[in-house]
DNA sequence: CTGTTAGCGCTTTCAC
DNA sequence: GTGAAAGCGCTAACAG
């Protein structure tokens, strides 16, 4: 072992009076036959020497990097939970993941991702469905690069393999379902354009859990972005009327949280006069006065899916448990979008 | 171009008309001198094949990973944005960064994730200061890769070359002189045991911030960890009899948030009778009724100090803004520790 | 200015 | 069972 350096695979064979191959036999468990003198050897030497493989070398040997990559909006709520449990999934099969955030969708700032994601030779690529570009994708696809979106909505089929998206239009059609079921005379939806995707099937599913009740009951979809708060509660109101309760259903926890500061301020009573559901079920949902209504995020859940699609489409053998979630859910993809159901957190903000 | 496979340098090389020396030069630039004829046709022919270097294959040949590791409590709040920040900075030092989270500091886990960073040779390391063991500081120390820390107190010097503290203790100092100055009759610390090391430092600067009216102020530090929201608020209320109004400082803003919620509940008023400072400035606290006083996390300061720190480590080249940066701070350290002011953000949960 | 060449540390045939 | 040797793709002297 030369000075100072960590030890090589050199080192280990020398120290262990064998040749680098079967170190190398050793240290990856291959199939060949060893005698067990030899493995202890070799071992030993391992550890005598803090001998330790160097990952590059290995992976530039295997020509595969066993690295992923993870292309997110940003860090935060959600976002931050999905890396998280992402990582200790691939992991579990062996892989290292490298997290981006697109910081605000800068196209400018995903180029450059892509480009350094390519130079590292990711062995694969999960990214939000908005985080990417068009332009990115099908390079992506063209350079033969396994991807899967999650909560991607209208990507065409043919350069979008599986997309595991939460069923937020049908979280929606449920949140205004329990507003009918519960007195509200007006319902609405606040949203933020900037959602986009994600507002949009938030809006489809807010208009079909009105159903056929469209006609007969007063409801109105809202910009919060444009309105600002005060702006969206005052349109709300109008609408309305005298009539109440009315039941707003928000784009997110934090815009329903702030509706709810607004009603406090105008002494507006949630949930007699206003009942609200939000979404996310952030933590501070539990704890606001009065407790949001929300969806839960099935992160647990979202992120297996999307493991284990893309180590299919990497021919990677699922263990057990994948296989059994794949199937299970294969059956029900619409195309190539696969819908997560979303459960209800019954607080508060709505009456119950 | 060998079939279906990326191009490599001796592709491009063939293809220019050039030796791979040479396409290595004017790829990564080189000092040396070189035609310009020459740097024309090897551009094109890079361009021609989509030639993209192989990062694998660079740092294996440059015997260093390009790499640093970044481990954290978790991907949640001021953490997920503290690694979205560092991660630009070290890019645009050159660096790539993989973030790790301690999954709620099992120590196995931890283990894994220091072997896996060790085993890709990772150029420097960065730490919460709890994220991390003190075997495996050593075991980092001792192999010589440089590490900083951040919010980390307590580690002794000769393990730690720099930790890149916020200044939890005189935050904490004002907000009991803010309570003190809009006319608390008594002051309450609410604090997470678990917090462990952030914990003591607010508990330090709550003492501090009373200096010689602690006699005569009815104080307690209150553990919301054992006592629960509703028995931390049962007790502050007991201490301080019909004392009012009293002012509550609390470990961050989730709990600055259940206790609000909590008075909301019992009809107390905030902040006529209850005042309430939180930390951490969540997207929350500006959103929840009353809106929250609390202190703002500086993380691009933060993070520029702990990557130029780090830098400096590895013996790297600073920009100007850097070393600046650096200088500045330097003077202000406290041994290996470096703490970092915050600023209060004055909201209604407290008089004003 | 450009090319030759010896590695970087490990994997993987293919003989022995 | 074990080892010799040919790479993986690129960098960095060192010649020329």
């Amino acid at each position: 072992m030369r000075k100072n350096k960590q030890a090589t695979i050199i080192d280990v064979a020398s120290e262990a009076g064998v040749s680098i191959a079967t170190v190398s036999n050793v240290i990856n468990r291959r199939k060949v036959p060893m005698s067990p003198e030899t493995i202890r050897k070799v071992e030993e030497a391992v550890v005598r020497l803090g001998y330790r493989r160097n990952v590059m070398a290995t992976n530039l040997s295997r020509r595969r990097s066993n690295e992923l990559g993870l292309i997110l909006p940003h860090f935060g709520g959600y976002y931050g939970r999905f890396a998280e449990k992402l990582e200790q999934k691939f992991h579990s099969y062996g892989y290292h993941l490298s997290v981006f955030s697109a910081a605000g969708m800068d196209p400018e700032v995903e180029e450059r991702h892509i480009e350094h994601l390519l130079q590292r030779r990711v062995d694969g690529l999960v990214s939000h469905g908005l985080a990417i570009s068009v332009h990115s994708t099908q390079q992506l696809v063209g350079e033969g690069t396994p991807l899967v979106f999650f909560n991607g909505w209208g990507w065409p089929g043919d350069i979008t393999k599986v997309a595991v998206n939460l069923d937020f239009a049908k979280a929606s059609s449920q949140a205004v379902q329990y507003f009918l079921a519960h007195g509200c005379r007006a319902v609405f939806y606040a949203g933020r354009r900037k959602g986009m995707g994600a507002n949009e099937q938030r809006i489809e599913g807010f208009l079909a859990g009105l159903g056929d009740r469209a006609e007969s009951t007063v409801h109105a979809l809202l910009d919060a972005g444009e309105l600002g708060v005060a702006g969206t509660l005052d349109e709300a109101l109008r609408v309305s009327g005298d009539l109440r309760p009315i039941g707003i259903y928000t784009f997110n926890d934090a815009l329903a949280l702030e509706l709810i500061a607004e009603c406090h301020e105008r002494g507006i009573r949630v949930p007699d006069e206003v009942q609200i559901i939000g979404m996310d079920n952030e933590h501070f949902a539990k704890a606001s006065f009065p407790s949001i209504t929300s969806f839960e995020m099935p992160v647990e859940l979202q992120t297996s899916l999307v493991a284990a699609f893309l180590m299919r489409q990497m021919g990677e053998e699922l263990d057990e448990a994948g296989t059994l979630l794949l199937d299970s859910y294969l059956a029900q993809m619409k195309g190539h979008e696969l819908l997560i159901d979303m459960d209800m957190v019954v607080r508060n903000s709505t009456q119950n």
